[in-house]
DNA sequence: CTGAATCCCTGCCGATACTG
DNA sequence: CAGTATCGGCAGGGATTCAG
């Protein structure tokens, strides 16, 4: 009942996993949950600066010279609500404050690799 | 001059790609080229049926059926022009158009799995 | 130094109606 | 069957200004 043309078995894997027999996109969805996560302009490239080590707002805002304040303080907050990363408050003058990736930002590192080899692959 | 808090030497992986060192989100970075692919609502459903094998347009219709006509046009040509996916008229009457995956679209399948098992992780 | 508040503009997406 | 045309609401994101 299929529509595969190729006689091929269906292979495992995600699109033949029952939970992903979704008719809409609810956000409950973990594909959701992620690309949520990822949303956004500037998004990938805040968390590539993290992946590489710990750092400041003012650390974010001399990598990414041309990302507005309150678009980097909306990422910032959109990847805390996601778990993917904390702040920390710094005693002492000035305040300062330090981002650093969760465990399960840390994660995010394999999942940016497939995205980059995907779209890194020639197409016809 | 990192700010690295931990001692590990550097990982090998994207974060460290010289070619990921990019100041500003521009179009031909191959993540932006993937997300791009995958952006907007319904696009991941899209793919995800038509890894299951070819559709018509009226099977896309049955399967998400609060998918509008205009939005399963766009996101059909977005991803065709993306190279995800071909259009095949077949002769006859009715008319009948079959969209299909190239294999450059049926590689999406482990991206797409990517994105679900970071989803899938619970978070402490 | 690290944001919050505000304004405005643009583009996405849903609804509806129509066509070869 | 497989789309196209048009309209409108709403949220994303940039610029600017202000605050703790």
């Amino acid at each position: 009942m299929t529509h595969q043309t190729v006689g091929h078995r269906p292979r495992p894997g995600l699109p033949d996993d029952p939970r992903a027999d979704t008719a809409a996109p609810v956000p409950s969805c973990p594909v959701e949950i992620t690309l949520a996560a990822l949303r956004g302009r500037w998004t990938t490239l805040v968390v590539r600066e993290l992946l590489r080590g710990d750092r400041s707002f003012t650390d974010l805002r001399r990598a990414l010279p041309a990302l507005s304040d309150k678009v980097l303080t909306d990422r910032l907050a959109q990847l805390a609500e996601a778990g993917v990363l904390t702040r920390h408050r710094l005693p002492g003058r000035p305040p300062r404050v330090r981002y650093t990736l969760t465990p399960h930002g840390r994660d995010l590192g394999p999942v940016l690799q497939a995205l980059w080899d995907w779209g890194a692959q020639r197409r016809g």
